[in-house]
DNA sequence: TTTTGAGTTGTTCGA
DNA sequence: GTCGAACAACTCAAA
């Protein structure tokens, strides 16, 4: 039986890819990977690039796994939509198989495909991987949506034991005929699609992946529980691109961190930590599944009509990393460096651009979307609308960040704002996270000349803290936040 | 149907 | 400087 395996951008792997161990179960099989020209057009390349890169690098090693065992990947260009059905049907394949890709837009385009192939009589046959339990399948015990963290993870638990062992990479697959007749191109390099190499975005591909995953469990998972929030430390585990991509599966990172837990490498609460992180990824995308209307609409109705501001300098200084306050210009900069911004910061970011500065929090949203090399639907719009108050398990609204007391508590002798802001390098600690406070003989010795080398605030936290809870109490109705 | 316990990540104020 | 209370009750989910 032939079999077209369709690789996607998001399970670029071969080791616990269910697809490709189904096809390889049944018989010959080419494995296909389509540059769509939604995405891979050098103007639309551009206003994604540190996800381009990790791609394409992950693209580049999948290519050579498969090439290692005897297979091949075959690249074509042009629309999925079209050449998917096409293909398969030049091949005379009798099914394609893929991972279940379950954002709203792949899910519509997935259905288009599958209509077109079961015209042609070609079975479309899409396997679980992208999550650790399969969306629409965890309900409440009156069959309902959850829509708080904590009863999820508990159901999710429940079912986590019966989780299987991840697959293995297969050693040996069928080879490939050195033509198949169809318009194969070679894997573009950045340079091809008008773009400039990031040496700050991280290495992609599987063998990368792996290497992360270890060294986590090696190192940082052992004082997780508390490091994960220090800005200034490596004390996360840096898998969100691997887990995006999927060179990593999810369910592979968290078997490896419970087996770190039984051989006794990490102990069992800084485990538990890490994989109730992966479940919030869990819920991310459970929650986006069953609402895929949340990518455009605020889980709680109410923030519907929210007199948001438009501040065209406030968004400005938030996007460049000059507003004033350092963590928050950190956290800017870090973003368009590395495409990368530490989670403790992203939501000091957040809270400051929709409370403080009472910007969209779509817009934020979009913004991180952007620039992130692991900016995932699912996780980046339920950690925004978390932070601006309009999602699952929202902060109560009379929760804004301070960033001055977060900087202090979790960046507290300034080392991120040094690296990320280095005209503040020179400040003593004490002084570092509102060099605005900074008597003037202080400022003068760092070489900091407020207004010159590095902005005065923006707004002042407590007008800003009280303008959002005035604006928020006039628009509910309430001090309340409304329900969903 | 009603009750009950609990709910990621905080801040500010005043003693 | 430290500590507890107030913030504001409401919804969720299970018993």
């Amino acid at each position: 039986m032939r079999t077209l395996v369709w690789f996607r951008g998001k399970d670029l792997r071969v080791a616990d890819h269910a697809p490709l161990a189904s096809a390889l179960a049944t018989g010959e099989f080419v494995p296909l990977f389509v540059l769509d020209t939604h995405f891979f057009a050098p103007e639309r390349a551009r206003e994604l690039p540190n996800r381009i890169q990790f791609l394409l690098d992950s693209l580049s090693s999948l290519a050579q796994n498969l090439e290692h065992a005897g297979s091949r990947l075959v690249v074509v260009r042009g629309r999925s939509v079209e050449l998917v059905p096409r293909i398969a049907a030049s091949l005379g394949a009798e099914r394609v198989v893929a991972q279940r890709w379950s954002e709203p837009f792949a899910r519509l385009r997935d259905q288009r495909i599958a209509e077109a192939l079961d015209r042609a009589q070609i079975r479309f046959e899409l396997f679980e991987g992208e999550t650790l339990i399969a969306p629409g399948t965890v309900r409440t015990g009156q069959g309902g949506v959850f829509s708080v963290f904590t009863p999820f993870a508990r159901a999710v638990d429940k079912l986590l034991p019966e989780l299987g062992e991840p697959l293995r990479a297969p050693k040996k697959l069928p080879a490939l005929p050195a033509s198949l007749g169809l318009d194969e191109v070679p894997i573009p390099s950045m340079a091809e699609l008008g773009l400039e190499e990031n040496p700050l975005v991280l290495r992609g591909g599987e063998r990368a992946a792996r290497a992360r995953l270890e060294a986590f469990v090696k190192g940082p998972l052992s004082s997780y529980a508390s490091d994960r929030d220090r800005m200034d430390v490596e004390g996360t585990s840096r898998l969100s691109a691997d887990l995006k991509f999927g060179t990593l599966s999810i369910r592979a990172a968290y078997l490896r961190a419970k087996s770190a837990e039984a051989r006794g490498e990490a102990p069992p609460e800084q485990v538990q930590k890490f994989t109730s992180e992966l479940l919030w990824r869990e819920f991310a995308y459970h929650t986006l599944f069953d609402r895929p209307e949340l990518l455009e609409r605020p889980f709680r109705r109410a923030f519907e009509g929210f007199p948001w501001r438009d501040d065209e300098a406030g968004w400005m200084a938030w996007v460049e990393g000059k507003t004033g306050y350092p963590v928050v210009d950190a956290a800017a900069r870090q973003l368009l460096a590395e495409g990368y911004v530490h989670n403790r910061a992203r939501m000091i970011a957040a809270s400051f651009l929709t409370k403080h500065l009472m910007i969209d929090f779509r817009r934020g949203e979009a913004h991180y979307m952007r620039h992130l090399v692991d900016g995932d639907w699912a996780s980046n719009d339920l950690g925004w609308q978390w932070s601006a108050g309009s999602g699952c398990d929202a902060q109560p609204y009379f929760r804004i960040f301070n960033p001055i007391s977060q900087g202090e508590r979790f960046d507290p002798e300034g080392g991120y704002v040094r690296r990320w802001v280095p005209e503040l390098a020179k400040l003593p600690a004490k002084w570092i996270h509102q060099p605005f406070e900074a008597p003037a003989q202080v400022l003068a010795q760092a070489g900091v000349k407020l207004g010159v080398d590095y902005p005065r605030p923006i707004v002042v936290l407590g007008e800003g803290r009280d303008r959002f809870l005035a604006a928020a109490k006039a628009h509910f109705g309430s001090d309340k936040p409304p329900e969903p």
